[in-house]
DNA sequence: TCCGTTGGGGAGTGTCACTATCCAAGCATG
DNA sequence: CATGCTTGGATAGTGACACTCCCCAACGGA
């Protein structure tokens, strides 16, 4: 398949394609002529893939490229390849270090990690990107005077227990560990649109109960 | 308080700050003289949220100055102000129309709303960017293979719910209309990082108990 | 041989969230 | 009143990012 034929069926700019291969977010086409390249059904995968990251995740690119490579990095094993990748996911603003919220902030963290014994997540802590999101969130509700205690938190982290439980049962169903790992990624990064839309409408729902036809301005 | 003291307190720049008021997230502060402005406590807090909307909630800042405005948008009934607010939060990109992965993601979406009977999102669906994210996010999934039906979203849309009830009622503590807004607004969106942080940590731990500790490269 | 098409690569574009600089008007001190 | 620092407002610039434009040389069918 040419390049273009690639794009036509990806849906995505020759442009576009020209840049990704420059990044090195494909692997270049199998070389025919000096200057025509042959691509593959699995560059097709692979471009889908990338753009999945790039868009529905807002991955960036420098970032997406980490990801797929610890994806396919063979001299890991499959769990150290999937908290590879998903650490490389973005995670926003560190948080901010000389601020009492934030110290507020990790000791509720660490709390709730030792309640959930979560013995995992409290021995990479600190270096884990999710826990720095977690501390940061959890510091910006708190200096907006938002309760965000253990106990609240707990409600959300046994929620994410369900989650989680769910979507390994689904990883477990992939036969390779490639499949796995990669399915482990983009299961982390698509569902979590899914899980926000479908928030963001159980909210409007649950509103629209309690405060919605005719109960104004209450 | 002078402008600077407004930035000593909130750990923001004078210069950003000036660029909030020149992008009127934040009111002018009362004028003292020609050249000199008097900002008060109220400023403080409105900063720390505008902050915690574009740092944490990553909320574009044309984006933000809506979501506030409709915040306090009088001539609106407190449900429609919550509507009006979380509508414009960000929602990724539309759905590709021309897409046949589009179509079969509305109809797995639309099942699923009619499944779960939430009558209110149906029936403002189209307009909905919440639902236009689950649809571009599901498109994605099944562009790529992975099993988004109706089945698999039941179950997250339940967890939703959870979440749902559970904001609502933390909500309803609030006293003024005003206060209550603001608040789903900022629980909406500052609960997501939570949310999706406690996923990952969730994640690593269950897969961690699953593939970890020496079960190498299965 | 001609001419449209192809792939590669450098440079340009638009957006966004700041940020650096300038200027005039305070205010503080001698 | 003069001097010099600070303040607030406005304009223009920065750097990151994700493309996107355009040119060129090499194909390759007519």
């Amino acid at each position: 398949m040419r390049l273009a034929e690639l794009s036509e069926r990806s849906g995505v700019s020759t442009a576009t394609i020209k840049y990704y291969l420059r990044e090195r977010l494909l692997p270049p086409g199998r070389r025919v002529t000096a200057t025509q390249a042959e691509y593959s059904e699995e560059h097709l995968r692979r471009l889908r893939l990338v753009r999945a990251l790039i868009q529905v995740g807002r991955v960036p690119v420098a970032t997406a490229r980490e990801v797929l490579t610890a994806v396919e990095d063979d001299s890991l094993d499959q769990h150290m390849r999937i908290g590879a990748a998903v650490w490389s996911l973005p995670h926003g603003p560190e948080p901010a270090e000389d601020d009492p919220a934030t110290e507020t902030a990790r000791r509720e963290v660490d709390r709730l990690l030792e309640e959930l014994d979560w013995g995992f997540s409290r021995a990479v802590a600190a270096l884990s990107p999710a826990y720095r999101m977690l501390v940061s969130a959890v510091a910006a509700l708190t200096r907006l005077g938002y309760p965000c205690d253990v106990q609240y938190l707990t409600a959300y982290a046994h929620i994410s227990r369900q989650l989680s439980v769910h979507d390994l049962d689904l990883i477990e169903e992939y036969a390779t560990p490639l499949e796995k790992v990669e399915a482990a990624v983009m299961l982390t990064v698509l569902y979590e649109p899914v899980l926000l839309s479908l928030r963001r409408l159980a909210e409007a729902e649950e509103s629209n109960r309690r405060f919605g036809e005719g109960k104004k301005g209450e």
